[in-house]
RNA sequence: GGUGGGUUGGCCGAGAGGCGAGGCAGCGGCCUGCAAAGCCGUAUACACGGGUUCGAAUCCCGUACCCACCUCCA
């Protein structure tokens, strides 16, 4: 049994092995919390959570980092536009903000979302601002070893010499030569126009609590320096698997790796990249303006719907976001969750060895999909094939089948996190005061169609559904379910 | 200019030399008083043009179009 993972590093589908045996190493990219989430950022939570799920479904230990880049040129930029008299506020916006209390307010944005979705929380999930020394350490490194310098003007500036690291670009498999260069970047007293800040001077006008004391004047972390003291701090200097978006890639990964490679560390193993979210073709940004925030889709669709949604396609593909998206997932877990349903109350109702909770395990199949580099698409095939087989089983009366298969479903569902909400079995929905009404609508229903009066069962049947309650004929006699949603 | 990725049936979305993944929608059937749910069946799908091969959606060459990154971006 082995792993597979695309690495973006080699280009390749690589078997995966783990530093150290049964366990594993995994940073990823989190937010920069300058704004509200959007889709597009749960969609790369939610590929790293399928990742440490399946991982530790393997029998991995995971050690996951997301980190949170609290102090940036735009923070600051809207911080100190909230104080401005003219400041517009935009929905959610607040005015006369501070700088680390609109980043913090923006980090609670994201884990709302992240909860909401199901993103189970990493290990660590570290603060740039908390990190300055050890920032510190890894600039000095840097100068020490020939790689970085303190800008030739006065700005205060430190950058990252890419000439003196000639492996610059092979993250991205780029040629320093042939890249565009930074068109506005002028030469700000750096040797190369590619050259990045690892420490950015402090500017005229910008607040005293942005900044920091360092051997280099006092000043702000760059954004790329800030993962790498990170990692370094919380995983080591060689770790298993780096993470995060492909607009990533670069320059803020090849940047990432170039200075921690430059300072000797092994940095990642496996650098793994999860596809943009696109609407109407088109990659969904806040530049563009392009946005679908998750509240918007938590309008459309409930918590699962939606991650369902967003982590169906395997993670390294485009996602289009259209609008019948929502509805087509919706009705995919629907069919999902009525065999759970149905097979629980089924099974609880004639076997007493109802809360036999064990682990379920995986299909073959199923297991063999994730193992190839979380194909997950191909994986919920293998999903809602047991459920068939399940819905077949119950049929035919065959309890055992049923509950093996719901076992599975439930391991399954586990492991892309989607777990059902246990469905209340019926007489314990039918003694909730909503129950009790419900039942004595079904009892005169039931009467109606004794004596074949038909429109008198129907308009019961109308009026339940009009009431959220889904009314579904079986062999048994009626059973009834709070329609989802 | 450089570097990656893509183009699959009405839609989404896997696969990657021979047996038509799966979901959604549609159609037909079974079941049902009628429904719903479920089950069964149902599609001459692989951008275009060449080539290799007994056989190509899958490999090779070329063309077109799309996307991403090279500047902050999950």
């Amino acid at each position: 049994m082995t792993l597979r993972f695309y690495d973006t590093a080699s280009a390749q589908v690589r078997d995966f092995v783990p530093l150290i045996p049964g366990q594993v190493s995994l940073y990823y990219c989190g937010a920069t919390v300058q704004g509200m989430p959007h889709v597009g950022h749960i969609r790369s939570a939610i590929a790293f959570d399928q990742l440490t799920r399946w991982l530790e479904y393997r029998g991995f230990r995971v050690t996951a980092v997301r980190n949170v880049t609290d102090i940036d040129d735009k923070i600051l930029a809207k911080s100190a536009a909230s104080f401005e008299p003219d400041f517009e506020a935009e929905p959610g916006a607040v005015r006369n903000e501070e700088w680390w209390a609109l980043a913090y307010r923006y980090e609670q944005e994201f884990l709302n979302a992240y909860d909401t979705l199901g993103v189970s929380r990493p290990t660590y999930e570290p603060r740039a601002t908390g990190h300055i020394p050890e920032m510190h350490a890894l600039i000095q490194q840097l100068i020490d070893r020939g790689h970085a310098y303190p800008a030739l003007d006065e700005s205060g500036d430190v950058y990252f010499d890419v000439r003196s690291w000639d492996k610059y670009g092979s993250l991205t498999r780029q040629n320093i030569d042939d890249m565009q260069g930074a068109p506005d970047a002028g030469p700000r007293g750096k040797k190369d126009p590619r050259d990045f800040a690892l420490w950015k001077g402090h500017k005229d006008g910008e607040p005293a609590t942005a900044s920091w004391a360092s051997p280099w004047g006092t000043g702000r972390p760059g954004w790329h320096l800030e993962c790498s003291a990170m990692v370094t701090k919380y995983l080591g200097t060689e770790f298993d698997i780096h993470g995060g978006g492909l607009d990533l890639r670069f320059p803020h990964h090849e940047n990432e790796m170039a200075q921690s490679q430059a300072a000797g560390h092994g940095f990642a193993n496996f650098w793994m990249h999860n596809g943009m979210v696109t609407y109407a073709g088109e990659k969904m940004s806040k530049s563009i303006g392009n946005t679908v925030s998750p509240e918007q889709m938590l309008e459309l669709a409930p918590p699962r719907v939606v991650r369902y949604y967003l982590g169906q396609a395997q993670y390294r593909s485009v996602l289009d976001y259209q609008p019948t998206s929502l509805q087509e997932a919706a009705a995919a877990v629907e069919r999902i969750d009525g065999f759970i349903t149905r097979a629980a109350r089924a099974l609880d109702a004639t076997e007493e060895a109802a809360g036999t909770n064990s682990a379920g395990t995986v299909p073959d199949a199923f297991a063999a999909a994730m193992d190839d580099d979380l194909n997950v698409p191909q994986a919920l095939a293998v999903l809602h094939e047991t459920v068939r087989s399940g819905n077949t089983a119950l049929t035919a009366g065959d309890h055992g089948d049923a509950r093996q298969a719901l076992t599975s479903v439930t391991a399954m569902l586990s492991v892309l996190g989607l777990t059902a909400t246990a469905a209340p079995a019926a007489d314990e929905q039918a003694n909730t005061a909503l129950g009790v009404l419900v039942e004595a609508q079904l009892e005169a229903r039931a009467q109606a169609r004794a004596s074949k009066d038909w429109a008198a069962s129907d308009a019961i049947r109308d009026t339940l559904a009009a009431a959220g309650v889904v009314v579904e004929d079986g062999p048994d006699g009626a059973t009834w379910s709070l329609k989802r949603g």
